[in-house]
DNA sequence: TAAAATTCTTGCCATAAGACAAGTTCAACT
DNA sequence: AGTTGAACTTGTCTTATGGCAAGAATTTTA
């Protein structure tokens, strides 16, 4: 497994290549077997991955105990529990892996370090930020504008891997819905076509 | 009106006072009539607020042009059109006064240079970042996990001056339901106490 | 202060999704 | 390969919320 993804997630106009070296050079690479948690609710995390290959989740816990997918992180995305990992607070969030995954990892310390150290990352860190935030508040959005079955047809659209790798009962609680429910709309989508 | 208020919001470990001191520098005291746009969908957020005294809603269209409140900015709040801004790319949001409001206000330029030249206020954005991120993704939970009706106590609970100050029909969309539904919600709400 | 416009409420009926329970299929583990 | 348990589907009924339209209340404007 070569570096190349590296390259091309931190690709950004203020990172030279010399700086890009070096934030490369802070990560490992490293594999999970399927069914590995990466993160269990309460602890602290202490680093985030990028996926090279394979498909993990993320899930909480809602009032009644039942476990609600909150995201998924396919092939290039950063898996992250930003608030445990910033605020150093214990995650309140569980990440897992849904399939063997190959991943790169940086620890905080190093990424604090080349955060603080080379501007351009600096930016590159905002400006991820800033897409995940605006993907979440998008998301609140769509959850209550858009029916249950356009938003299967959505993902099946911008994230088929998900569709293809997850059991379906983790994409009905990140669809926000019960599994008897997804599966009538999945029942009502394969008799369209 | 003192500038009390921006010690509190930027007060952090990190940020020592002369520093402080050159971010305060940086803002500018700005009031707001009722019903003042403040980000037009389309223009290019060029620095955000600080909601001294007032109330703001920020507002999107959904695919058949029904206006939808992404969000409300009450005292003490930053008002900011975070993609718009960071990106530099038009908004896809309106921001709009709600009551006349008093502000402070930081041009992108300033908080540009500062951000890069102290440490402590990087953290201070990442941190802030941050708890947005949190606060939006627990909302995409939120808002298919509870019901409308506990959704809309909670908001009475954590922001009772939303439903002081603003319309009902603005409310609703907040709530992700229509202004009908809205309002036997409201009803059956009353005549439990 | 009257008229107009907007906001809010209410009634009636339609629909999406949930709850619960019984099957059925599939995968994991001796 | 056979057994156990988990994942998925299906049926029936209930419930939360939406759609539309009419009316009441409030706010804005002339």
């Amino acid at each position: 497994m070569t570096k190349e993804l590296l390259y091309h997630i931190y690709s950004h106009p203020l990172i030279g290549e010399t700086e890009l070296e070096k934030i490369i050079q802070a990560h490992q690479s490293i594999s999970f077997k399927k069914g590995t948690f990466i993160l269990k609710e309460g602890e602290i995390s202490d680093g985030y991955l990028i996926m090279e290959n394979g498909l993990m989740r993320s899930f909480a816990h809602n009032y009644n105990g039942n476990d609600i997918t909150t995201d998924f992180f396919s092939n290039q995305e950063i898996v992250i529990e930003v608030l445990s990992l910033f605020q150093r607070m214990p995650a309140g969030e569980n990440i897992q892996a849904l399939t063997d995954c190959e991943c790169w990892e940086i620890k905080f310390d190093a990424f604090q370090e080349l955060f603080h150290s080379i501007p351009g990352f600096t930016e590159w860190g905002r400006l991820w930020m800033t897409n995940r935030l605006f993907h979440f508040k998008q998301r609140s959005v769509e959850m209550v504008t858009i029916s249950a079955k356009d938003r299967y047809l959505q993902l099946i659209k911008e994230k088929p891997q998900i569709v293809l790798q997850s059991p379906l009962k983790y994409i009905a609680s990140y669809l926000g819905i019960t599994d008897t429910s997804f599966s009538r709309i999945r029942k009502e989508v394969s008799q369209e076509n």
